[in-house]
DNA sequence: GCATTAACACGTA
DNA sequence: TACGTGTTAATGC
């Protein structure tokens, strides 16, 4: 009965680790997108702006990849990834889209275990991430950052929940709506805001359905309101409904 | 019937 | 120009 959403990525991709080769210090401007250094002290602020490296992917590049060792905690600050799971042999499965002010690696960082997932960009994106390291040093010493990364965990076990149910619904319009609810998640994306930079072929492959089919649903979405669509981009009128879009009004 | 791929015209960045 | 959107036609399960 499961969809187990297919939905691979267009172009071959090419993987690549965040090489350090290619990456940058972080700078002024993209401070201002990283949700939690409000939390930190100025000590901490300042190592981690000594440590954190920011990199810019192409589409189809992998920013990190299944069996590889832990290196970094990343974050989004631009662009759109892709957390995926490609079984051995057989078709990917996509697990959800990492929009701007996601940060993720959590998990593997915490047990020091080698990387589960795929993430892929599906755009050209900037990803920033501090060392393995320095995320411990901040475990150990910051309660903000403490209460953010629990906070984060939360809040992503509610997204997995949902994205159970999501693979479910048998209607496309309501997988969109819900998958779409999902990359507005304000705790989780904060740099998203009201408007999604996505386009319909993107979101296609986050949800597993055609380019055409996904046009029907937003059409769909936003004639109830729920949504606008925008030239490059999404912006929601109505988080609420648009989570609960599909569901009968019981 | 419904979704998919392919192909096209059109508008926008 | 390159890309994203909206639409139609043919095909498949």
């Amino acid at each position: 009965m499961a969809h187990a959403a297919q939905a691979g990525f267009p172009p071959a991709s090419q993987a690549i680790a965040v090489a350090p080769a290619r990456s940058r210090p972080v700078q002024e401007a993209d401070l201002g997108n990283i949700p939690w250094l409000g939390r930190l002290d100025e000590a901490e602020r300042a190592r981690v702006r000594a440590d954190m490296r920011v990199v810019q992917v192409e589409p189809g590049e992998l920013v990190c990849r299944v069996g590889r060792p832990v290196t970094y905690w990343f974050g989004v600050l631009d662009g759109l990834l892709k957390m995926s799971n490609d079984s051995a042999m057989g078709m990917p499965i996509t697990f959800t889209g990492v929009p701007p002010g996601g940060w993720f690696g959590e998990g593997t960082v915490l047990k020091n275990e080698p990387y589960r997932y795929n993430i892929q960009a599906l755009r050209k994106s900037v990803v920033a991430g501090i060392t393995a390291t320095t995320f411990h040093w901040l475990l150990d010493r910051s309660i903000g950052f403490n209460r953010f990364v629990m906070m984060q965990l939360n809040e992503r076990l509610g997204q997995f929940i949902a994205a159970r149910e999501i693979d479910r619904l048998t209607d496309p319009d309501a997988r969109v709506a819900r998958s779409l609810a999902a990359l507005f998640n304000p705790v989780l994306y904060p740099g998203v805001g009201e408007l999604l930079r996505i386009t319909q072929q993107e979101l296609g492959y986050l949800v597993g359905l055609s380019r055409q089919r996904v046009n029907e649903a937003l059409q769909a979405l936003q004639a109830a309101q729920v949504i606008r669509i925008e030239y490059g981009g999404l912006r929601v009128l109505d988080l609420e409904r648009l989570r609960r879009y599909g569901v009968p009004v019981a």
